[in-house]
DNA sequence: CAGTGGTCTAGACCACACT
DNA sequence: GTGTGGTCTAGACCACTGC
């Protein structure tokens, strides 16, 4: 009884699906591998968001609308839309409607850095003072090709960084993009640029992060990263390495940085 | 129309709630606070966990007994237990029932340990060796007993142990209980128990941990510590401050570990 | 006021586990 | 087969937003 009305096929829904809930036709095997409903519309809508029918912070159309859309009832959408919210691909507001999420709104920005203050909030220090220090084309190696899962000899764009909080340049990082994606991403547009980072691909190259991953060790400071960050050589620094991936986990930036993590640290809640 | 039918008392509802939709008398004042039926529904459960009706890994009832009881639709149990299970307080089996989350199940252990091995998983190196130093009883120090929330004089236990990895000294970690809540906490029960540590506290206290937060900084080791890790005096190592609450955000243990990250990581999704 | 998401209900049927 | 959770529908009403 899997892939009910039509919606098996990418694209819209068509055809007389008058038996909505599982009947269609007879099934000769029973498919092991079963999927709801709901999964296929969230598939469908995800569909929608990576070929950038609605960008971020677009208002999506309603959830009858698009029941009357996928031919199933408000309550089917719901449970995708439902699920979508809690991935954090999209943001329900009552009374308004269900937008696309972005990196750009003030109350969502740095969703991606747990770097917190020991004493009193992030707000308290004021935003971070970023000092971009390079950004370069370059032929990637080997670990930077294999973490982002590059084919052929693409090439990237490298971007080092150094943020300060209340004047305390508290972390240095270099990053890694596919170079096609970002092709013309240059010292100046980041130095232009106001807010976060991901906010910037959003709207200049129609990247969106959606999840990451970061492995965290402590490692000692290096000649480099001590002059840097104003530490002796040799501190204890915190290393944290991100790959942040978008739609359909395709991984699009690689980044590495060391933190001071003398009045700060790294924030982690355990569910 | 808020505190619908009669759930507002804690106990069980009863009474004539012909009209189950937010109707009621008449309010005097539009509440402000407004709190749907299925909240109500998730905190009476959260009672029945904490007062321990249902303890980790028994069989809760049904949700249509429990719509029965609660006077509610089988729908409005269904959208509270979704939410305790997204929190990890109940497990859901499809065709078996739901059952009360508990830390002793072999695929749930260690949940809230992020330190993973470099390379392969952490089963490819077996199970981690574990020490105990100490297990002693004390007049807790002021940052203990303000992390803890402890009352007056509470005494608490203090354990020391070290987790080895395939033989290599990785964890040197401290802990601190509520002394009332772990009476008969011996050297002797810890190092006798198989498994997680916290299992042992769901089956010999009652006490289930839920959730916890964790400060995460870089260190240099001091003498004791490298001595017990068998690292140099001075090498950077992964400093890890845990908080662990039961139901209701009461804290019930401070962790301060030492993690050695040469061939681990502290591994952290971000979503 | 109309339109949106949010809650609640009632009933039907499906997938899964145990007996 | 029986009982459990899981899906899907249809309809009603509530709360919030903005015209």
């Amino acid at each position: 009884m899997n892939t009910p009305p039509d919606l098996a096929a990418p694209g819209l829904p068509a055809g007389p699906s008058d038996a909505p809930t599982g009947v269609g036709a007879v099934t000769p095997i029973p498919t092991p591998a079963f999927s709801p409903l709901y999964q296929q519309i969230k598939a469908l809508i995800l569909q929608s968001l990576q070929a950038g029918e609605w960008k971020p912070g677009d208002l999506i159309p309603s959830e009858l609308e698009l029941a009357a859309r996928y031919k199933v009832s408000q309550g089917t959408v719901r449970k995708a839309i439902d699920e979508l919210a809690a991935d954090n691909l999209l943001v329900r507001r009552q009374g308004k409607g269900t937008f696309v999420a972005t990196h750009s709104e003030a109350h969502v920005q740095y969703r991606f850095l747990r770097l917190r203050p020991d004493e009193g909030t992030l707000d308290s220090e004021g935003p971070a003072q970023r000092q971009i220090i390079a950004c370069r084309r370059l032929r990637p190696p080997a670990d930077i090709t294999a973490a982002l899962g590059l084919r052929g000899g693409e090439a990237v764009v490298q971007v080092s960084r150094v943020l300060s909080f209340a004047g305390v340049p508290t972390i240095a990082e270099d990053l890694w993009l596919p170079g096609n994606a970002f092709k013309g991403l240059t010292l100046e547009t980041l130095a232009q640029h106001q807010g976060p980072m991901y906010a910037l691909f959003e709207t200049q190259f129609g990247v969106r992060m959606v999840r990451a991953e970061e492995k965290v060790k402590a490692v000692a400071a290096d000649a480099a990263t001590a002059e840097r960050l104003q530490v002796p050589e040799g501190s204890p620094l915190l290393s944290v390495e991100r790959i942040a991936y978008t739609y359909n986990d395709v991984p699009m930036e690689l980044r590495r940085g060391l933190y001071r993590t003398d009045s700060h640290h790294y924030r982690n809640d355990l569910n």
